[in-house]
DNA sequence: ATTCTAAGTTATATACTATTACATTCGCGA
DNA sequence: TCGCGAATGTAATAGTATATAACTTAGAAT
């Protein structure tokens, strides 16, 4: 179980952990170049280990991709736990918002991985990619910090989840620099934040005083 | 210039407008499939030309990636302009944001090559996807039927705009159906339509009231 | 008419995916 | 602990894509 060092040593038949380890180094090849720059031959020299030998864990690139799409839906999760589980004077939803943001520039690549290739809609629905997904929008659910009346909360999370992918993708687009730059990116998503917490205290507001008219 | 039929005749040798028709064939290609659905060699085969003739007209597959690029925006700024333009009860944005969303999930793959590549902002300033992209965000701002205050009418549009691909990226995630479809696309981004205007207003109107009370 | 050049062709080098047939090692039951 | 089957790796190879080099054709320009 060298699954750290990766690499397979020289004297040895097999490699140990190979399947863990071809995740970790996609992983590390799309942090800039995205889905394409995942290359089974290239990861296969990487390793140490035959061009084919990488079949063994993956029936093909596709699959490959899966894996590391959804360990990286893995990795964005706890990255928010962490940030809403920090103590801050700010909000739960405020950062969960910002590490969002911070983690869709910083590891560009990777990111496109999981939100602009159709690698996660062609997702069965119990695969581990799914469930993944899931998971991490249950995270902007929490993060609201709202009690579940009808879908008000699910259709702010949705909203939210929706607008801070917008702003990531138009930052990398470069939207956000020259002369265009009338607002930072920190701004903007800080603008949706509020926008949600406004409209969420008035939804629920509205919801209990019908509760109230009908009983 | 028979860049119509797009296809070379037999018995000539020049194809006549094999630039031109490797675009219109490319977007056709990544209509569904994205990017990865275009194949220099296929489109070759294709319009009946010998694979490394595409090579005279682009200097690589990014290259043509590009031009492929530029062309889908300025189709997408037709359609949005037209939108814009027919009489309609609801407002210009309401017709520009729904407009997008059509086009963002009806042309999906060209949708992805368009905002989830590296190919936009990977353009220089002054090259032709450039400009295609900075025309498309200048309609945003024209729809927004607002004059200009200060940076107020960009800050909005670059919400309106960012909320909008956000919707689209969920709605192909698969986000919008399922258990977690308590929303329809069309309402959420109605919904972003609505707040926009409101903080348009909300904002004119604050800077009107600063203006008077300076002079 | 001649020549220059843009645009196309054939041949070929290189890289990646994927499959098939064969080799090695691990682990488990007899 | 022996041996055997399953898991995992290798070598060889087919197929497809990008890209370049050297050569050819036809249209335009003088």
């Amino acid at each position: 179980m060298r699954s750290q060092l990766a690499r397979k040593p020289e004297n040895t038949y097999h490699h140990g952990d190979l399947r863990d380890a071809l995740i970790k180094a996609a992983l590390r090849e799309a942090e800039q170049g995205g889905a394409e720059a995942i290359s089974i031959k290239a990861l296969a020299k990487q390793l140490g280990v035959s061009q084919p030998a990488p079949y063994r864990h993956f029936a093909d690139r596709e699959a490959l991709l899966a894996a590391v799409t959804a360990e990286a839906f893995r990795q964005l999760s706890a990255l928010l736990r962490e940030a809403m589980a920090k103590p801050s004077k700010q909000s739960k939803l405020s950062r969960l918002a910002q590490a969002t943001l911070d983690f869709g520039l910083r590891r560009n690549g990777i990111y496109r991985l999981m939100f602009a290739s159709r690698t996660v809609s062609c997702a069965a629905k119990g695969s581990e990619l799914h469930e993944a997904t899931r998971e991490t929008f249950a995270l902007v659910i929490e993060a609201l910090e709202a009690p579940a009346v009808g879908y008000l909360r699910e259709r702010q999370a949705l909203k939210i989840w929706a607008a801070l992918h917008g702003v990531v993708m138009l930052a990398e687009q470069g939207l956000f620099t020259g002369e265009a730059a009338h607002a930072t990116r920190e701004e903007l998503v800080e603008d949706f934040v509020n926008e949600t917490k406004a409209a969420l205290a008035v939804a629920i507001k509205d919801s209990q005083r019908r509760k109230k008219a009908g009983a």
